[in-house]
DNA sequence: TCTATAAATATTGTATTCAATTCATGTTTC
DNA sequence: GAAACATGAATTGAATACAATATTTATAGA
C-alpha cells in the first residue's frame, strides 16, 4: 500500500481548480493566466492548458481565442437555466438513489452533513461549502449511474460559481443543512415522491438566496492556490 | 458574408471525430493514434491531443497513460446506464420543449426527419444516422436550456458509439422514424405527458435493438477521415 | 489636452523536441 | 525447449520554442 497512485499532472491542477470553485474562493470572471498558473503549480503551460481545456468543456471557465481564460461569468438567464437543469436532474437522480440506497450509504450521507456542521463551526466556510457539494455527489453515486453522476458534479460546480458570483454575503446556510437531513430520511424510507419534492425545493432555496445585482471584487490567484 | 469563421484547429478535429461517431463509421475500441491523426488532419500532435482531451472528457474516447486512446468500449451494464440517463434526461427535455415549441420549430423538426428519409433512400446510412441525432439535438435546443442541451448531445453521441458497438447488422430504423413524427405531433399539441411517454418508449426501442454479443471488426482511420 | 497612430509588451495558439513508459522481439541460460 | 532477461521500437506525457494576436504604452500632431 506504499505505492502512491500516479496520476497525470493536469489531473491535479484540474482537481485543485475544481475544489477552489466548490469552495467559492474565486469570484466569477477571474482571469486565469496560463503562465501564472504554471508558475504556481510548478508545471509547464502545456499541463495548465490541458486542465483548462477540460474545465472549459465543463463550462466553468471560458476561453476566448487569443484573449485568455476566465472563470465563467453568467447572466441571470443563464444562471436560471443551470438551476432548472439541476432541479430536473437531481430530482431524477434522487429517485434512483431511493431505490438503491443502503444503510451504509445513509450513514455516509449523515456523516457528510455532520462534518459540514463541524467545518462551519470551526469557521472553515470553504470546507463546509465543499462538503455540501459532496453530499450531492454522494447521492449521485448512490444512484449508480455514472453519466448522471458526472452531470450532477458539473451542475453543482457551476452552481457554486454562480452562488459565488451572486450570493448575498453572509446568508445563513443552516436551513439548507436541515433540508439535507430530511432528504436522507426520505431516501432511507424509499419515499421517492417525497425525496423528489424535497430535492426540488432544496435547489429552489439555493436559487432564492442569490441576488443578481451583487458585484464581486477580484482576488489574486497566488493567494488562493498557495496551500497544498 | 465572405468571411469564413475562424475557429481553433482542435475544434475542427473535435467536430470531425464527433460526426464520425454519430455516423457510426468507427467501431468501438478503435485505436486513435495521435501521430496518425496528426498526419491525416495535417496539424501537430498538440492540436490532436487537445481534441482528444475534450473527447475523453465527453466519455466517447478513453486514454490510458502511455498506452494510447481508443473509442470508448463499454460493458453492457455501462451501456444500460447511458440509456437510462438518456431516457430520464430526454423525457425532461421534451417536456420543456413542449412548453416552448413554435410552429417554425415543428417545421424544422419535420424537415430533419424528411432529410433523414431522403439520405436513407439514397443509401447514405451514415448521414441518416447523423440527422437522426440532430433531431434530438434540435429538441434540446427548443427546450432552451444550454446545460441540458449539451448533456443530451453527449448522451446521444455515446449511444451512437454503443449502437455501433452492439447493433444487430441491418436492423431497420423505419419504426424509429415514425416515432419521430409522433413526437413532433405531441410536442406541437403541447401534450407533455404523451411526449414524455413517447420519448421514453422511443429510447427504449433503440436499446431493444442492440445485441450485446455482437463483435465488430476494425477499420483503418485514414479511410474514414479521408473526405473533408 | 485630446486623439490617432505606432511601437512595445503580454498572452495565447501551435509546433517541435525530449523524456518516460509500454510492448514486442530476440537472446541467453538452465 | 522454456523461461528469464535484455534490448529496441513505438507511443504517449511533458517541456520548450516559435508564431500570431491582442493589449498597452508611448509619441506625435492638431
Amino acid at each position: 500500500m506504499k505505492s502512491k497512485k500516479v496520476i497525470n499532472l493536469d489531473e491535479r491542477v484540474y482537481q485543485r481548480v475544481f475544489d477552489v470553485i466548490l469552495e467559492q474562493r474565486l469570484p466569477a470572471g477571474t482571469k486565469l493566466n496560463e503562465a501564472e498558473l504554471a508558475r504556481i503549480f510548478a508545471v509547464s503551460r502545456t499541463v495548465i492548458r490541458k486542465a483548462l481545456v477540460r474545465l472549459a468543456h465543463d463550462g466553468v471557465v471560458e476561453t476566448k481565442k487569443n484573449k485568455g481564460t476566465t472563470l465563467a461569468s453568467v447572466t441571470p438567464q443563464e444562471a436560471h437555466a443551470v438551476f432548472e437543469a439541476r432541479r430536473i436532474t437531481e430530482a431524477a437522480v434522487v429517485k434512483l438513489a431511493c431505490q438503491k440506497i443502503t444503510a451504509a450509504d445513509a450513514g455516509s450521507l449523515r456523516q457528510l452533513i455532520d462534518n459540514e456542521l463541524v467545518a462551519e463551526s470551526e469557521g472553515d466556510h470553504g470546507k463546509a461549502l465543499r462538503l455540501s457539494g459532496e453530499f450531492h455527489f454522494k447521492i449521485a453515486d448512490i444512484a449508480a449511474n455514472p453519466p448522471l453522476a458526472s452531470f450532477v458534479r458539473n451542475l453543482v460546480s457551476r452552481i457554486s460559481l454562480i452562488v459565488a458570483q451572486f450570493e448575498t454575503a453572509g446568508a445563513p446556510l443552516c436551513h439548507l443543512q436541515d433540508e439535507h437531513y430530511e432528504l436522507v430520511n426520505a431516501m432511507e424510507a424509499r419515499d421517492e415522491g417525497l425525496a423528489e419534492t424535497l430535492m426540488m425545493v432544496h435547489v429552489q432555496h439555493i436559487e432564492d438566496k442569490i441576488d443578481f445585482y451583487r458585484v464581486t471584487e477580484s482576488v489574486p490567484l497566488r493567494e488562493i492556490f498557495s496551500n497544498s
